[in-house]
DNA sequence: TTTAGCACTCATTACCTTTGAGTGCTAAGC
DNA sequence: GCTTAGCACTCAAAGGTAATGAGTGCTAAA
């Protein structure tokens, strides 16, 4: 259809996207003509927008009111005509001090970090970390702990360590454990979620001798432990600001949006995982989602050490500040994989710091 | 003041309260007196209104509108007037079952429960779970997992199992690390965390011999969890209920609440949890907070084993259905209670259930 | 090709009126 | 002496109309 649009075209596309971001009203003629750089008349702006308007690029509310830019228009802005943004020494400081502070665990980390990131764009923000691959066992351990209780701990190949208290009713040795702990050493070890069946749990318990009774139980600790890993983990942060954008001053809307932002997020980033690893941004209508029309996301991509991708996302309406979300988002993914990728410095003897 | 309200006169409070809970909206004479039960005619009502107004258990928004509760009608409703509610069979058996799948961590459980909660009252819920007793470490064990990396497994008084992976540079042997975990679990178990100090450190570590440099990592680790297990641990959920409740149609007022909630709970619950441990009713200007004026605060208490304990509530509009809520969170808070007491039944041999 | 000028459109706002729910008071009834 | 019917009065909410003004489209001149 269109060809190329012309400098001057572009300018003012540029201009009304960039003033209905700051403003949220539809903006007119005259307004653009009075920018500091733009040097025509409103006329000419006007005949201008008369143009974007028949190409697509900008929507008319209503006859005798200013433009609002269509999806077209947005997606044409962030494709091309947004400015860089760029952050300031004050907001890098802020967001590598707000990651530096140590996240404990995966799932906990999924919370944080949308916690943080809500924070620096005043957004609601998603995150979500997945393995892409099947973690296993690498290594099993027995470790008595008086009156009939034991504690089982398991390292998996994602190095990460997790262990469950066993209370058991039967009396078992320092001995008996340890032959348990190699047999399962021996059998379990390296083994995907899918092979742990019947079958081996029989074979295992043949061999098992004295702790036989706590065979089942480790093996359902255990597939329970892998499918957790395999498993999605995602964090919502910071719902409630939605309301501060005016055009979710409509509470109908705003909660219509948050309740479908649980199931919907889900359903979509998957989609977005596999494709490319930049920033991305869904203008609109062009989500799978239903009733988000007058919505955008903005998501990135960042890495997880040990098989593990992460992704953070904000979500708000179209007319957000794009350059700068996308600003922001971009460095928190940096950090974050930074962080990721030497994760647990091989600690320098130092006592008694606390977060 | 006042000396005792007519049985007539608490009638017409308790319907007007009722009737305000379902409805939102200023009740009039006539409502009342259509009520089923109700044996007066509207002018009677009227004047005992005019009385209840007087004594400043109802108000008035305006000269020719119905009347409201004031918060000392909440007051007297809660504590004299209101009906008990039964719970049906369906209320309770969804709670149950809500409550029946497993909860794992704490940290994790907290934030499951206010979720659960703040379900079944379709209002915000905040939930906290804190420790009255500092734990100490009973037993340290030392794993030795290949690659120069090292597996800390801490055993706490609460029964709870932590552990952490260490990567040591030094190359340590089998032995040196069961010579290393019999000195921790002789000279740290049973401490106090106000006991680790530079001076325990020195003296461990003089004693450490091939294992010394790990001494620092392991006590730094020490202190972070049993402070992290001392923290009083909470979470908020479903804020975004408040925006179906009608009086936060106003979005800004909800936001207020809700940013507040964050921190204004934390400073609230510490005095509730001294006091009363039954259901407890805040309603409206009973808040120490500063703009939680229409609001109310309904918490209970329950009991977590190993010396936690609990609390839950739920925030809303000071006309909320203070018999449903009260009912519902009561039932949970045994159901929670239940629940904790008989923790990790001896588990049967029963293997490949999964949730 | 650009711009000034002007008539026109239409959402927003302000202002006024109407409506009706609900009250307070008084006088009659039980 | 309670209770109740009746009635005038109040006032928020709803509806309807007019004024306002931002912004447009078009035309004619520069």
């Amino acid at each position: 259809m269109n060809v190329e649009l012309t400098e001057r075209k572009k300018k003012v596309l540029r201009s009304v996207v960039d003033l209905y971001i700051r403003t949220a009203e539809p903006v007119g003629s005259k307004l653009i003509a009075e920018l500091p750089d733009m040097q025509y008349s409103s006329a000419t702006i006007r005949s201008e927008m008369a143009d974007l308007l028949a190409m697509g690029y900008l929507e008319q509310p209503h006859t005798s009111a200013g433009r609002v830019p269509s999806a077209a228009g947005y997606r044409l802005y962030v494709d091309e005509l947004m400015a860089e943004y760029r952050l300031s020494l004050d907001e890098t400081k802020s967001i590598s001090s707000a990651i530096e502070e140590k996240m404990q665990k995966v799932d906990k980390m999924v919370e944080k970090v949308a916690k943080l990131v809500s924070q620096a764009t005043d957004l609601p923000a998603i995150s979500v970390a997945s393995r892409y691959g099947g973690a296993t066992v690498s290594r099993f351990d027995l470790i008595l702990a008086g009156q009939g209780s034991i504690i089982l701990v398991l390292m998996l190949s994602s190095d990460e360590v997790v262990n469950k208290l066993i209370k058991l009713p039967v009396q078992l040795e320092e001995n008996d454990l340890k032959l348990l702990a190699a047999l399962l050493n021996a059998t379990m070890t390296e083994l995907p979620v899918e092979e742990f069946n019947q079958a081996l749990l029989e074979r295992v318990m043949r061999s098992a001798g004295a702790g036989a009774s706590l065979v089942p139980i480790v093996m359902e600790f255990v597939v329970d432990t892998l499918n957790r890993q395999g498993s999605t983990n995602m964090a919502v942060a910071g719902q409630m600001r939605l309301l501060g954008q005016p055009e979710y001053r409509d509470v109908d809307k705003a909660q219509r949006l948050m309740t479908s932002l649980d199931e919907e997020a889900l359903s979509n980033l998957p989609a977005v995982m596999q494709n490319t690893n930049g920033t991305q941004i869904l203008v609109g209508p062009e989500h799978v989602a239903r009733e988000l029309k007058d919505t955008s996301v903005v998501m990135t991509r960042f890495d997880i050490g040990d098989g593990m991708q992460g992704m953070i996302g904000v979500v708000g309406p179209t007319r957000m500040d794009y350059a700068k979300v996308t600003a922001r988002l971009s460095y928190f993914a940096e950090s974050l994989s930074k962080m990721f990728a030497k994760p647990e410095q091989p600690q320098l003897p130092e006592a008694g710091k606390e977060e």
